[in-house]
DNA sequence: CGCAGGCTTGAGGTTCCTCAACGAGCGTGG
DNA sequence: CCACGCTCGTTGAGGAACCTCAAGCCTGCG
């Protein structure tokens, strides 16, 4: 398999292989451009021609879908390392946002699609953030079609701990209401299951954008 | 990109793009044995090792999580074409059983990963395949995320009219317990749901396992 | 110090779930 | 061939979880 190389790879070199992403940023920096969006700026938008492919660099972008009636719903959040916009069809089926001001690497496809053919480790590389992408819609998918709202702040806020590589101490970059749109809830439940989950002793909110893990092993045993 | 490849080729010998699929079970047939799975049976569990990839030959298969209390979600049906069971990790993070009696092609993943070298295709197709599992996932999230109990049947209704490939007539390999599993909801909204859209002309019942639909237009709408 | 945006809290309503009973379809066996 | 039982699906009544609407409160910043 593909990550097998990967996998190889890194651990013949002792890389973790939580660094492979970094490992696409680097392979794609020479073909491509760093960008820097606002807080809240559009990356791109919906039914756009996907003539790129995206890999934050610092900062944290959204991805997301609007229904007719204005629901919207996000789809994932983008943290250092991470690729997003790459798509099957010519077009983008989700918008993306900067959450705060962010660092992209923007790579033409057709200019990484020719790369493919020189670097025969970049082929690995890609299957490997798109099957990660997907293993985290799929834990993702399972929070959201079966877990309460209590359990699906429990889930987010481990998942954020991880993937921010912090041990207790969390600084969020996206708002209430981002949080409610990634985990189909409304931005009054997610703040009063945080209160909650406060009151507890399980968490501690300093400041609303700043979560203290307190009590690891107890959110673990209510992720299910 | 990937898809590139696969998309001229497949435009050049004027093949639908849906055919790919068909494309991969091709290309592995000579690398694994097709096994057949009766109703219900088990492919493999969760935590197990993720030694073998799977494509669906013939009839379907549900992959799915089961929570500590007993609470399940469907991540996906596969249908002929569709490869499941390939994972990043060392192990399957999901279980899968046939929904009913199905033929599997199973190919060992070391088998495939040498393949690759041989069958540049290949590696272009399994891209193609983990993008189009990633894409009805993100799709589905949407669907568990912001969507509700009759928006939620609705999409389900037109994915499987699109996949199995039927105009107006459907025939369901699944239960209505699986289908509430992989919607997020109870079987007795599931039903109640089918009911309402019966009542309102929107599908025919002629059994429960059988879905003719009456007026796509009006589907479509209510799919925001 | 005052303003604006984001966050929290409360009261009441809606959707969907839970629990329970009933019914339809289907294979088996008398 | 029909009765029986079993599984699966449908329907109803009541309840719980989360949403909606509304108000008030921080907090960061000019």
């Amino acid at each position: 398999m593909y990550r097998d190389i990967a996998l190889e790879r890194s651990v013949g070199l002792g890389i973790d292989v939580s660094d492979l992403s970094k490992t696409l940023g680097d392979s794609l920096a020479g073909l491509g451009a760093r960008i820097p969006y606002e807080r809240n700026s559009e990356i791109f938008g919906e039914d756009e021609p996907a003539d790129y492919v995206y890999v934050v660099l610092s900062g944290a972008v959204r991805t997301y879908n609007i229904l007719t009636d204005g629901r919207r719903h996000i789809e994932a959040f983008h943290l250092a390392g991470d690729m997003f916009g790459l798509e099957t069809g010519a077009d983008h089926r989700m918008a993306a946002e900067a959450v705060v001001k962010s660092n992209v690497l923007v790579v033409k496809r057709s200019a990484l699609f020719s790369q493919l053919g020189r670097d025969p480790e970049l082929g690995a590389e890609l299957w490997h953030q798109t099957a990660r992408n997907h293993e985290r819609a799929r834990a993702h998918m399972l929070v959201l079609g079966r877990k309460t709202a209590q359990e699906r702040l429990v889930a987010f806020l481990l998942e954020m701990s991880e993937r921010l590589a912090s041990k207790t101490s969390l600084d969020l970059p996206m708002s209430r209401q981002d949080i409610a749109d990634y985990l189909g809830l409304t931005i009054e439940t997610v703040s009063r299951m945080l209160t909650q989950l406060e009151r507890d002793g399980l968490i501690g909110l300093p400041t609303c954008r700043h979560v203290e893990l307190r009590d690891r092993s107890a959110l673990r045993s209510l992720n299910s």
